[in-house]
DNA sequence: CCCTGATTCGC
DNA sequence: GCGAATCAGG
């Protein structure tokens, strides 16, 4: 990894913002061991760790080679039912990356041409907060909108109560308007923090 | 189980 | 300096 002043100022803003390790790492594309490390290692304000490190050894670090050789094999059982299901199975993701521009765009984007002024967030997985703003609506039969809809995944894919939003997209964008602030991530402003 | 963050230590 | 391995709590 090569720690740039780009990306260290990043982790900063993620890690200010409180973003769980992990995440930060999703967003970095790095391991949120790195995220981790490297944050310890800048001294970043340790956020609330529900870990206190007691007493206790730990060889750490490529212990691979440290098989111990302890014996007492008393443990011969071998579950057959115990197959190991698809723990993490690699479902075949609906697109929800990459929001296609769509092809008609009567009023194309209201936003500045300057462009990248925002990214896709990484694939929500578990979204921060789905919120369910859904404050009442007057919509009790919706019936059949054929037009594009909210792709925002709701539960996990794979799942039977997987399913995508569904709502109205905003022009332009795949995600509900409600989503579409969860989906994307805007660029921060830097400038305060570009050195 | 999953998640989380912290620390250690070989590289 | 880096981060995988590991620990440890929820």
């Amino acid at each position: 990894m090569e720690w740039t002043e780009e990306t260290i100022s990043r982790l900063r803003e993620l890690w200010a913002e409180g973003l769980s390790t992990a995440e930060i790492g999703r967003r970095l594309s790095i391991t949120k061991n790195a995220v981790v490390g490297k944050a310890h290692r800048l001294s970043l304000p340790p956020r609330p760790s529900p870990i206190r490190r007691g007493e206790k050894k730990q060889p750490a670090a490529t212990p691979k080679a440290a098989a111990p050789a302890a014996a007492s094999p008393t443990k011969a059982e071998a579950t057959p039912e115990q197959t190991v299901q698809a723990v993490t199975a690699p479902v075949a993701a609906p697109q929800v990356e990459k929001p296609a521009q769509a092809a008609t765009a009567p009023q194309a984007a209201p936003e500045k041409p300057a462009a990248k002024v925002e990214k896709p967030a990484a694939a929500p997985r578990t979204p921060a907060r789905p919120k369910p703003a859904i404050s009442r609506i007057s919509d009790p039969e919706p019936k059949k909108r054929r037009g594009p809809t909210c792709c925002w995944p709701i539960g996990d894919p794979g799942t039977p109560g997987f399913h995508f939003c569904g709502a109205t997209p905003l022009p332009g964008k795949p995600y509900c308007a409600e989503h579409a602030q969860i989906a994307y991530v805007k660029l921060r402003d830097r400038r305060d923090n570009v050195a």
